[in-house]
RNA sequence: GCGGAUGUAGCUCAGCUGGUUAGAGCGUCGGUUUGUGGUACCGAAUGUCGCCGGUUCGAAUCCGGUCAUCCGCCCCA
């Protein structure tokens, strides 16, 4: 008979205990970084009816990445961020929630694209939104940035060290308008302006060039990236104001002590629900990660659920692109996250069961990490060997001698040394 | 969905321009050592050489197709 497959689907991640050790071990302290900022954890469903999912405007380009099933006769799916549910949860409890709400999720999301580096088709995103009804000063657009920041740092004994860059979708707004362009040229600019990393400058010339057939346009769009937004500065009432909000940003992240902080208007956050100022976190140690987080302002995501307007800012880190990523990489030294117990009991001969495992609940009630080699019939060989390779700190040899003097012998696995002793002493020197 | 590369033992790979019984290291298991691991030595098991077809006296090797994986593109709310 065949045998069925051992791996899984591509584009789906296993770990080995180790990762998974040190994948557990940031998440928890990233999630204890949200928890002291004041953020609500919530855990909502992994499947959404389809159409809280899907948007009709552009249903073709969603399909191709959404996991989208049906059951009896609803349609539903697989939720592919955290947004989306978010807004239906808020809108949902309007009269139930406090205003400012503040809700931090960490949730696996599923989009059905081809695996790459960094990125899979299912994977954990830790969120952090800020909603509140009608208006939302940009002081919260700076808090979670300094949030997101506070958490990446958490862990930058892994990960090294975090920049931030700033971009707006109100400039671009504003000087499209200015500059007088179609509903479509806009939407290929954006899309062009967002590949700007990834193409060189004689490149991104002559797709500029493609879409707006006129040279004096193309040089007012490119004097972006050399003169800088500051040089827009008068043309019209709404750049004026997007200008503003932009230097005054910078202000307030200063004040909020954010570091590596720059305005890049290159980040434009693809296509879809960002309104305002959107934002990207990159790690200054692992360039190809690419994102480690990004986020932005989103004015009208609610209003697809509800007549009361609400205004949300948030953010998505990465977590599997940066975590899961960096573990299977090699990169991390893991040897730390190597050991899952601090003692292993071994046992010589059944007849010593009772006794050992006396020894066991004792250190397990003393919060040491602890386990037995139950078959107690196996060589002793065979139970030190196992007790070497989950890389215990000690073994806890339980023979004939030791039950008949009621001690224990203790064996620093590190470097040989063991001694015969009480229970109680021993577990003095193992914690 | 598109382009490129790669499929040989559990893992990493070798196998020259086709040649008879398919190779190594690591790992696994057993033994030297049934109250002592990490080192050493000895031994063993495991392969329809991704799959199907073609060329040939003969295919892991050459050709075609197919599937899978990896890298990149598209996309990335």
């Amino acid at each position: 008979m065949d045998l069925k497959p051992t791996k899984p689907l591509s584009g789906f991640i296993e770990l080995l205990p180790a990762a998974q050790r040190f994948v557990d071990f940031c998440a928890a302290r990233m999630l204890g970084v949200l928890r002291t900022c004041g953020f609500s954890y919530l855990d909502l469903p992994a499947i959404e009816r389809a159409e809280v999912l899907t948007d009709k405007d552009n249903w073709d380009e969603i399909e191709t990445q959404m996991y989208l099933f049906q059951k009896g006769d609803t349609k539903m799916g697989l939720r592919y961020d955290g947004t989306v549910g978010l807004s239906r949860y808020v809108a949902g409890h309007l009269n139930e929630l406090t205003f400012p709400f503040r809700a931090s999720q960490f949730s696996k999301r599923y989009r059905g694209e081809r695996k790459q580096r960094g990125r899979y088709r299912e994977f954990y995103q830790m969120d952090m939104d800020i909603m509140d009804i009608n208006s939302l000063s940009t002081n919260y657009d700076a808090e979670i940035i300094s949030v997101i920041q506070r958490t990446l740092d958490s862990v930058s004994e892994f990960i090294g060290d975090n920049y931030v860059l700033v971009g707006s979708r109100p400039f671009w707004d504003a000087l499209f308008d200015y500059l007088g362009l179609t509903d479509n040229q806009k939407k290929e600019i954006f899309i062009l302006i967002d590949k700007r990393d990834k193409i060189d400058d004689a490149e991104f010339s002559s797709w500029l060039s493609d879409i707006l057939k006129n040279e004096t346009l193309e040089n007012e769009i490119k004097s972006v990236f050399t003169n800088g937004y500051a040089y827009f500065k008068g043309k019209s009432d709404k750049l004026d104001t997007a200008i503003k909000e932009l230097t005054d940003f910078v202000e307030k992240l200063s004040v909020l002590g954010v570091k590596n902080a720059k305005i890049d208007l290159s980040i434009t956050r693809g296509l879809a629900y960002y309104t305002g100022l959107v934002f990207e976190f990159k790690l200054s140690e692992y360039p190809e990660l690419g994102t480690a987080a990004g986020g932005g302002r989103y004015a009208n995501l609610v209003e697809k659920f509800s007549k009361t307007k609400i205004i949300g800012v948030g953010a998505a880190i990465g977590f599997s692109r940066i975590f899961v990523a960096l573990s299977e990489s090699g990169k991390i030294d893991l040897s730390k996250f190597e050991s899952s117990v601090d003692v292993a009991v071994l046992i010589m001969g059944n007849e010593n069961m009772p006794y050992a495992i006396s020894v066991l609940n004792a250190l397990r009630d003393n919060k040491i990490p602890s386990v037995a080699y139950l078959d107690t019939d196996k060589k002793f060989k065979n139970q030190i060997e196992y007790a070497d390779k989950i890389m215990a700190k000690f073994s806890m040899i339980i023979g004939e001698d030791e039950v008949k003097n009621n001690f224990v012998t203790l064996k620093n696995m590190a470097n040989g040394n063991q001694q015969t002793l009480p229970l109680a002493d021993a577990i003095k020197l193992v914690k």
